[in-house]
DNA sequence: ACGTTAGGTTAACGGTGTTAAGTTGCGCGA
DNA sequence: TCGCGCAACTTAACACCGTTAACCTAACGT
């Protein structure tokens, strides 16, 4: 029954999204009466966020099948992460808005959400390639405003954060439709947009011939 | 009296949120019936496409005059749009969570919205660099699978959404409570970890030492 | 045999966006 | 000056929403 509910919640939600998710429309397709759900679920949000922690499960397993295909500390493998975190956005969108909705403060249900909702993941694939010596942080900006240290220690998850932004971002723009005001003629897929960032993430758009020594710092784009 | 309820509008969401902003709590703040907003819009959804609009003009407010603090062509550019980005995003938080809903098909507002919402004045900065010869696009990564070309045109729209998706990433991030996961202890805040960002963004994460030939092209990190 | 409880019901409250019909008052042409 | 027209605004109502309260019913343990 609970299981009907929210497999009912989820098929709503793929159907017509957010907005046509509501406890009435769940309750008829179920063939119950709209109050029943309470009897398993504490609310909306309740339901909502338990929808939300089945979608995270899915995405994990995306996720790991793309890890699982590569070899551990290879940068293959962030390739093909990004590459699962861009086909999961697309093939399930209704799940992916509502997984990183800016609305709610589902802060709450993502603390319950298994391996950091796939965070921990990638931070892990981050380290290996991190020991095996395939990536390594660059000499930071030394950024002279805030006094912040010169070398920066290796922190997985920083290059993690700096990773995630990179595919979030462009997934969020693209299912915003804000990505739509740029047409890079070569890439006009979201995928092939990101397969186009490759290099850029790899060695950066900064041009090398200008004064390679950072000897006072300043050789960040920030 | 367009503009009350516009402000009345703005001052709702501002306080409460998209849940806020209702009809006739609008109407109730300006002091009058709830109906009387539907001979000024067309509904709801044309008062909150309003009201983004104000919000674009805002944001290319902040964008414009950290364009205009940097010399054109410079990195320094790039590193004070992105910090106006985030101020933008941190001090009107409200404001950029409608901007950049993944609800809507805002698509038919962010048509009318002046300077491309922000990214032409990006674009054209990165043309800039690219002229002046400070920024660069790496060698490709020939993405074997799909045969793209070896070397890619520098693409002013590639990295201009480069960049973009890096600090839109980020900011989403954090605001939909996803970055709490992360915590970077050199960067506690939204803005310092761009920062951080930084060195990442000028020369990549790739590791130098191993084979910079890249004869067969397998460079990039995707 | 009886009380408890899980699983469900209907009715209702206050809220939402939106429509329809009616009212008021001002400006402008005859 | 009269009267038409229209903009500005009202109230009433519809259908929907999330949620609560009260009630019913059947099964089960003691």
């Amino acid at each position: 029954m609970e299981q009907a509910i929210l497999d009912a919640a989820r098929d709503l939600l793929a159907a017509g999204g957010r907005a046509a998710l509501s406890m009435r429309q769940v309750a008829d397709q179920v063939g119950v009466s709209a109050t029943a759900i309470y009897h398993y679920f504490k609310g909306k949000q309740d339901l909502v966020d338990r929808v939300v922690l089945r979608a995270f499960e899915r995405f994990g397993s995306y996720l790991r099948e793309a890890m699982d295909s590569q070899p551990e500390g290879s940068v293959e493998r962030f390739a093909a992460l990004g590459d699962a975190y861009l086909r999961f956005a697309l093939e399930n969108e209704a799940y992916f808005r509502i997984m990183f909705s800016m609305e709610a403060k589902d802060h709450a249900v993502l603390e319950h959400v298994p391996e950091g909702g796939g965070y921990h993941l990638l931070r892990r694939s981050v380290a290996d390639a991190l020991a095996a010596g395939t990536i390594r942080i660059p000499r930071g900006p030394a950024v002279s405003r805030t006094g912040l240290a010169e070398q920066r220690a290796a922190d997985p998850d920083l290059i993690a954060m700096f990773l995630w932004s990179t595919v979030h971002g462009l997934v969020t723009l693209s299912l915003c439709g804000a990505a739509d005001r740029c047409r890079v003629a070569a890439a006009p897929t979201a995928i092939e947009m990101y397969q186009a960032f490759s290099p850029m993430i790899a060695h950066g758009i900064r041009s090398q011939q200008d004064g390679r020594d950072e000897s006072q710092g300043e050789g960040g784009v920030r």
